[in-house]
DNA sequence: TTGAAATTAGACTAAATAGTCAACTATCTA
DNA sequence: TAGATAGTTGACTATTTAGTCTAATTTCAA
C-alpha cells in the first residue's frame, strides 16, 4: 500500500540532533529538513509543525533510549549502593560519549528544552514532564528498593528522588553550560551521598 | 549635555522580565521595545542587537541583586550551618515572591538561558560564565569557612561549590517545568545533608 | 538664546521563516 | 497491469523580524 519512507524517523532523529545541540527556538523547520534530507513538503505530510516534530522526536528518545537506558544500568539486580553507583556512572560516561561524538559536552535535552519551552509550547512541555515522571518514577522505586534493604535510612522516596534528578539535572546542566566534564566527575559520589547510601565497606 | 533618558534602563528591565519568563529566543528585539515603551530606532541607538542586551541585562542583574542578595543572605556573621541554612532558604522564599508576583515559577535566568544559547551566543554565554564562577566562588569561601569552624568534613571546596551549585540549579529549573513550588520545600535540608554541615543539634 | 550633543520617531528595506498547494512519483494489491 | 494509496517536490504566498536611515526633538552649557 502507498510508497514506502522513513522520512518520518529521519525528521525526528534530525530535529533531536539539532535542538539537543543548539536550542528548541533556535532550529527552524528549514534547518531540520535540511539536515534530514527532506522537502518542506514532506515535512508538513508528516507533521503539522515543529513542536508536534519535537513532541515525537522526544518519546520516541524516551522509548528508544532513555527507558532501555535506565533499566539496563539502574539494575535491580544489584545491591542498591552499587544500582545507582553504576547508573550515576553510566550517566557520566554516557556524557563523555556524547561529548566525543559531537565535539561538546551537550547534558540533557528534555531539560534545557524544558526549561526553554515551558511557557509557550504547552504540548511540548507536557510531553517532557511526562518523561521527568517516568524518569522519578523509577528512581523513586529504586530508592524504595535501597530503604527496604536497609541500605539507606528511611526517606520520603519521592523526595528523594525529586532531589536525586535535581542533582543530576542540575551538574548536568552545569557541564553543558560551562562545556566541562570534570564537572560531572563527582556526580556518582555525590548522589551516593544524598541518599545516604551505606556503601558495602560501610554496611 | 544633551537629552537625557532612562529607555536603556527600561529596555534591559524589559528583556530581563520577557526572557525571564519565556526564553531568549522567543523574545523578539519589538516585543521588548513594546514592553520598554522605546521605539526600534532608539533601541538600536543603546544596543547594536539582542545578545548586548542580555548580556547587559545579566551584568545588571548580578551587580544590583544577585551579588547583595548572598552578600545579605549567605552571612559570614552566621555559623556555618545557620549561614547555608539561610541562603536556601531565601532562594525558596525569592521563588515563592517571584512565582506569586509573575503567575508562574521563574527559576534562575541565568541557568535557563545559559542552556539555551551556549552553543549559538557565545557572548552571552561567557557573561552567563562568568556570574556562574563568582557564585561558585561565594559558595567555596563560605564552604572553607565551614571546614575551618568544623562545621563540616574536609572535602574540595571547589567541587563542594559545585556540587551545591548543580543541586540548587536542578531543583529550581525542575520547579520552573513542572511549574511547582513544591519540589523547592526540601532544598536547605537537602543542601545541608549535601555538604555533610553540622547543625547545632548535631554538633 | 543658540548651537552642539544626546535621544527619539517611525517609515522603510531586506531577509528569514512558516506554511500551502497541485502536480508528480513510487509501491502495493486486486 | 490498473488504480488506489502513500509519499515527494519545489515553487509560491504571507508574515514576521532585524536592522537602517533621516528628520525631528529635547537638554545643557556657553
Amino acid at each position: 500500500m502507498g510508497r514506502t519512507s522513513d522520512a518520518k524517523e529521519r525528521l525526528m532523529a534530525a530535529a533531536t540532533e539539532l535542538i539537543w545541540e543548539d536550542s528548541y527556538g533556535a532550529v527552524t523547520i528549514d534547518d531540520i529538513c535540511k539536515r534530514a534530507d527532506v522537502r518542506k513538503g514532506s515535512f508538513y505530510y508528516f507533521f503539522p509543525g515543529k513542536a508536534e516534530l519535537a513532541v515525537a522526536a522526544i518519546e520516541d528518545l524516551w522509548v528508544r533510549e532513555w527507558q532501555p537506558f535506565i533499566a539496563r544500568h539502574l539494575s535491580p539486580e544489584l545491591e542498591p549502593a552499587e544500582r545507582f553507583r553504576g547508573y550515576l556512572e553510566a550517566i557520566v560516561a554516557q556524557q563523555h560519549r556524547l561529548a566525543e561524538q559531537r565535539g561538546k559536552v551537550l547534558g540533557c535535552p528534555a531539560c534545557s528544552v524544558g526549561s526553554e519551552v515551558c511557557n509557550s509550547q504547552l504540548e511540548l512541555r507536557d510531553a517532557i514532564r511526562e518523561v521527568f515522571a517516568k524518569k522519578r518514577r523509577y528512581y523513586e522505586s529504586a530508592i524504595r528498593d535501597a530503604i527496604a534493604a536497609n541500605a539507606m535510612p528511611a526517606c520520603d522516596p519521592a523526595e528523594m528522588a525529586n532531589a536525586l534528578f535535581g542533582l543530576i539535572n542540575g551538574l548536568t546542566t552545569q557541564a553543558r553550560i560551562m562545556n566541562d566534564l570534570a564537572i560531572l566527575k563527582h556526580l556518582p559520589d555525590l548522589g551516593l551521598s544524598l541518599l545516604k547510601l551505606k556503601t558495602p565497606a560501610t554496611a
